[in-house]
DNA sequence: TACTAACCGAGACGGTACGTCCCGTCTTGAG
DNA sequence: CTCAAGACGGGACGTACCGTCTCGGTTAGTA
């Protein structure tokens, strides 16, 4: 309790509050990150930086990778939702053109290739990557699709599952295999063929006509 | 011991040839990666298996992953082939139940999710990657594309670069976020969808209509 | 297990008696120190082994030698006492062969090397050692000598204390530095040059006739 | 490349003479020890101080102690010398003032106590203080006694190892187990009780009459 | 054919991260 | 309100890898 003030030099030994440390330790990770990329965040500088000890790391995050995640997840708590405006390509659109604004624009681009590239050969942060990213995102996406089953716009036996590699999907496809641009563009494209497809009409009729 | 001097401790003396080391590292970064995934293919390590310098190694190649990406073309030289058959969904949803196959069945899904999430922060195994894998495929499947326009089958103002990232994509992207399975029914769903699109008939129109 | 919560997990809560504390302590110590030397006695295992936690460790120990030290000496309770048959050399004799005994057949040995190594550089240690082990021997000894000094055994002017020296020290010399070995024949061989000299009598007489 | 010299932020990678690196190495752990003793001398700081890897480091030496036994040595390259005036007893207390001296005056005594301590639980280093300190000065010492013996000073029969202990060893005792003062007058002492024994003229002759 | 010069692979080096263990201090929550 | 349980900062351990650089044997070029 420094009764006597004045003492600063032996200072920080001994046990902080732990959310304390917790703040710091994210906020160093996330500091890291974003200079350097993820290979910066290592369990070795974000202890220096923070002033939290490896001990104490490693006793909350089991991997440099989760740790990032949820540094990234953290600083990045953007809103959960999927505005719902009764027109289905347009809702769609509006959304990927978002995720496509993300990817490319912000430096969060990078990053979210980054923690999915690392996560392949990293099992807690591809759960963290899932836990607390792709997975709540494909299930708000399904419950859209569902409304729009509901409404007549999808047709009753649609995979809707499907639609989100369709479109999310091709998106990652884009950002993690850079053969091709990833843009507005492509972002409208893929909503327009992922409802109506790319068959010819007379290719179309024979496909269904069966 | 070693009473003949050189018997054969003495044996790897002398320069061999260039491409007899070449072999035998790719042979060791092979048998690693195999073995214990790609983390395991290190400088160091295909050194030592390899029995050539790590000196000699790093003349041919700027980072583990990219040998590791050269080892796998070199024991993994599967045709390169679109055959075309005329039956544009036959065709595509042949080549995507191959696909899937390859990334489910054999030990290279694992693999190539691996090169791809180094490749993340490995720009040279970014290129080896698009150079010598993922480019060739888009560019052939955009080829047969071109023929099935040609045949009437797909529209003329489909973008065909965009389909290469709805079907092949959509299944990297399962392989790479595994939150939805990749299975025969995905492939043969993914294909039915980006043909005929999923939209209601009635919603269809309206989106065309227009 | 567990159908009602806290049934024994939660046993430990509650202060329990600081008598109890000790004794599980310097048990868990003095296990941990047979079985895998003194090195392996720290607060850290001996506060898991023993329930008690590293606060209260603290409080009664300075460091972990000490405890250690405080641990054999419990479980080594012999009996301070120095048999005077009025026979010198046999007395002393019967004391040194117990001693090298000690020191070699049972498993004090290494445990006494170990407490005198580290008390080099661990002055609690040191002092711990001092008190409660090798101080009271040597008064004890030196007693019996003063006792063989009145029967006429010992010359007047003979340096006790030294003796000591001469005698356990030789021993204590051959366990911390094993250039030569430690047996029965050398406590006998130690005796008798300690009372009766290595001069030659020619010698001898020189250096005492001066 | 770096054509133009003058760089020297960059310098100090790759591989430098072994023979410097191991000076460099032995010196910082000679300077680490003085300062703050052995404990001070772990791998970790010696290597920050010599500019040295920890790799490199451990390629050498076993453990802390056997550098820092290494550091001792090659810093108290004494010369190994027992001079021999035919005078015995004068011949051995001078050797023995001196080894006093040594342990007591210069900051070796402390060095040498927390090397011998820390020997108890270092293998290697105990075997590196017996080979390069303790072995050589014995067998110089019996030696020496050997001359004795021929010169008819010492009995034919005396245990001349059992010497080295008495005298020696009860020095090493005193540094060791600081029970009693090791001081000049110890080591006159040391050396008359060794070669005319302590007992009384009666009860030696009762000892040798049998 | 002997003899030297250039070359190149084997592997030692500095740097950095890993994951673990321990010490000594301090917060916290259970009693 | 007290105190022990145990989390914290600090730091060492021993290992692995990267990328650079020295060293010495081989080969090729000279006498």
């Amino acid at each position: 309790m420094e009764t006597h003030a004045g003492t600063e030099a032996k200072q920080r030994r001994g046990r902080r509050p732990a959310a304390e440390v917790r703040a710091e330790v994210l906020a160093a990770a996330a500091a890291l990150m974003y200079a350097d990329g993820l290979p910066a965040v290592t369990f070795e500088r974000v202890a220096v930086r923070s002033g939290a000890s490896k001990t104490t790391i490693y006793k909350w995050w089991p991997s440099p990778g989760a740790l990032a995640a949820e540094a990234y997840f953290v600083t990045n708590k953007t809103e959960l939702q999927f505005p719902d405006t009764g027109d289905l390509a347009n809702d769609v659109r509006a959304q990927l053109r978002a995720f496509v604004q993300l990817l490319t624009q912000s430096g969060s681009g990078r990053i979210i290739a980054e923690l999915i590239g690392t996560a392949q050969t990293d099992q807690d942060l591809s759960a963290a990557v899932s836990k607390h990213y792709t997975m709540p995102r494909r299930i708000l996406a399904i419950r859209y699709f569902q409304q729009a089953v509901k409404r007549g716009q999808l047709r009753d036996d649609a995979d809707l599952g499907l639609l989100v590699d369709q479109l999310w999907g091709a998106c990652y496809n884009r950002l993690l295999i850079p053969d091709a641009p990833l843009d507005q563009k492509f972002a409208d494209a893929l909503v327009k063929n992922t409802l109506v497809g790319a068959a010819s009409s007379t290719y179309r009729s024979l496909l269904l006509g069966t």
